[in-house]
RNA sequence: GGUUCCGUAGCUCAGCUGGAUAGAGCAACUGCCUUCUAAGCAGUAGGUCGAUGGUUCGAAUCCAUCCGGAAUCACCA
């Protein structure tokens, strides 16, 4: 059998049989897995058949299937039931199919898709005035899961990171802890530098409110109030002075950062992930004003009367948007136009794909217009992975009023509850002390991963930290244990592929056609498909599919007893390729896989 | 108000380029560890696929309208 998926073989056999048979090219053929209770290993659909060849379905059923058993590849029955052609494979065929079968192969296969097509992937693009949350582990986990998609299918993938390090939101953490600072540190309190600066916006937001209170006391209006509190007053001076240059204003906001940076880095470095760059917004800002001055020159954008600077998006049914402030200064959507061109100019990439929240899916339809508008080269290749918001039981997050999930302290817990749930079940056993850590750090991280990963990127979903995280049924670490068992398996098994004999004949039940079926589905689950959304939520349904069918496999066939040769290395073989895909699958989604648990 | 997205079991979600009897997991109930790891397997129960029309051999899936929810429509970031 030719090296593709099985499906794409099939259909091809049976466009030549159409061919043959009815004179008919180019048909529509849909090749499927029949549905629980229904024979066959997989099914052609006849409805779409049966009118351009003008035949009963029944009747083009009967003539296709008796055309395919004569062809000898493999087929060793049918059935014609409802429309539908049912195909059975033979034993031997199986055999010798999962004997030709190899991962590895696939692996190249997929890798061939890619062709080397330069993709950047931006994400997570955090602001450096508090730390990652739940939010933020979402867009993370995606991105990467994309990104190692993209990579198996022989892109040459770029991450990159984008930090929003500058304006009025960095200025509160920056106001608050010179004025309350007393000079601490995140060294001299022992607090991860992030949420050391964290911890000032939100004295900033405390101090705000207060002094918006004192002034609704003195009879100032809500708005009046709003605007006139000293803290409010102060942070805009301290924007100018930053945008100034100010010396010292610079040095609070270079010494701010850095701390910043380095508590991401430490998660960063935590779930594993790394940037091939990083931009930062205080750097490409000011290209981006350049780029407008382009722009209105090549008549992409026009100037209003008071200097502002716009562009007309109307024809691609958006509204007339400003690029550039009246008084000169960048709008964020400036600085996005800058970091695009300042990316083509580093990487030349073909595509790029930004991994962003849904909130801002107008904001981004602007900007890939303007793009376009632009005629930058790289503007065809652009894509918004827009993912719907995570929501806690009591509505959304919320940094101002304390209720975010924090990332570190969900991993934390995560790690707390797989470590506890692992000494509960008595799997300790026999594992050192850092055996043990890095068994809870991969199964309770994987539980988070799998989590959000499974769920459809574009929908939002809830999260509720109260019902502790599954660990069975649909779940990372359900995946993880099937791996692991089949590992102890394998450990057991001596493999007598030496002696392999194909001459001696074996049944093939149930529970490993099904199994089988799914192998043969690996390469199509794993293909990143460019005209659909890109979703690593198929992957793990795939995975999920996989991990069940073996589920069932392992309890009804004891792989082990086997006495007939032939037999015990074809299961031993089905064991290798669930094993090993299983891990593929696992790590393009990040979560690693344990060799006991 | 305009635009976009979402409404599937009590809960969390698959399925959506139209195809057979709409699927998992959790929670509930029943079995299965003298047998390769029970974080497992098998089974029971649970549904007007938001509503109504339309397209057709056939609709959870496509179209229209309505209902319900979310996001967005700043010289904010």
């Amino acid at each position: 059998m030719p090296a593709q998926t099985l499906a794409l073989w099939l259909k091809e056999i049976t466009q030549s049989a159409i061919t043959d048979l009815f004179n008919l090219h180019n048909s529509p053929i849909t090749i499927a897995e029949p549905p629980k209770g229904f024979s066959g290993d997989l099914t052609i659909n006849l409805f779409q058949l049966a009118k351009p060849a003008q035949i009963p379905p029944q009747e083009l059923g009967e003539k296709l299937g008796d055309y395919l058993i004569q062809q000898n590849i493999g087929i060793d029955s049918f059935q014609v039931i409802k429309g539908f052609l049912n195909l059975t494979f033979s034993h031997e065929f199986w055999r010798n199919w999962t004997h030709n079968f190899n991962p590895n192969k696939e692996i190249q296969a997929l890798h061939a898709n890619g062709n080397n097509i330069r993709v950047l992937i931006e994400f997570p693009s955090p602001n450096t005035n508090k730390p990652l949350h739940l939010g933020h582990l979402r867009n993370i986990f995606l991105g990467e899961a994309l990104s190692r998609m993209f990579e198996l299918n022989g892109y040459s993938v770029i991450r990159a990171n984008l930090v929003n390090d500058r304006g009025v939101h960095i200025c509160k953490s920056m106001y608050a802890w010179m004025k309350l600072g007393n000079n601490e540190t995140p060294y001299s309190t022992n607090i991860k530098g992030d949420h050391f600066v964290g911890n000032y916006y939100v004295k900033f937001e405390k101090l705000y409110q207060e002094e918006i209170a004192a002034l609704i006391e003195k009879g100032l209006t809500k708005e009046q109030a709003a605007k006139e509190a000293p803290c409010q007053l102060a942070l805009y001076q301290m924007l100018a002075k930053w945008e100034q240059g100010d010396p010292e204003i610079r040095k609070v906001w270079t010494t701010m950062n850095q701390w910043v940076y380095e508590g991401f880095e430490t998660t960063f470095t935590r779930l594993g992930i790394h940037f091939d760059k990083t931009y930062y917004e205080s750097n490409t800002y000011l290209l981006g004003k350049e780029l407008i001055q382009e722009g209105l020159m090549n008549n992409v954008f026009y100037q209003r009367p008071d200097n502002s600077i716009w562009v007309d998006l109307q024809a691609e049914k958006l509204e007339e948007k400003l690029v550039l402030r009246s008084d000169g200064t960048s709008v964020y959507i400036t600085q996005d136009i800058g970091t695009a061109r300042l990316k083509y100019l580093d990487f030349k990439m073909d595509r790029s794909v930004y991994v962003i929240g849904n909130e801002q899916e107008h904001q981004m339809k602007a900007l890939f217009a303007i793009l376009n508008k632009m005629q930058e080269p790289y503007a065809e290749g652009l894509y918004h992975l827009s993912y719907g918001m995570v929501e806690l039981p009591t509505g959304k997050m919320k940094s101002r009023e304390g209720t975010v999930v924090d990332a570190d302290d969900l991993l934390d817990e995560m790690e707390l509850i797989a470590e506890n749930k692992t000494r509960e079940l008595g799997k300790t056993e026999g594992l050192s002390e850092p055996e043990l850590n890095h068994l809870k750090k991969i199964i309770g991280e994987g539980a988070l991963r799998y989590l959000i990963l499974k769920v459809d990127p574009r929908k939002g979903m809830l999260f509720d930290p109260e019902e502790s995280i599954d660990f069975k049924g649909n779940t990372g670490p359900f995946l993880q244990y099937t791996y692991a068992r089949i590992f102890s398996l394998l450990q057991k098994a001596t493999i007598n592929a030496e002696s392999n004999s194909l001459h001696q004949e074996i049944i093939i039940g149930d529970a490993e056609r099904l199994l089988l079926r799914q192998l043969a589905g690996f390469q199509d689950a794993l293909k990143v498909k460019t005209d659909k959304e890109y979703d690593p939520g198929r992957v793990a349904n795939y995975a999920f599919e996989l991990a069940s069918r073996f589920g069932r496999f392992y309890n009804e066939v004891p792989v082990l007893k086997s006495n007939n040769t032939s037999e015990l290395n074809f299961r031993i073989q089905l064991c290798q390729h669930t094993a090993q895909i299983l891990k593929i699958c696992l790590s393009v989604l990040g979560i690693e896989v344990p060799e006991r648990m």
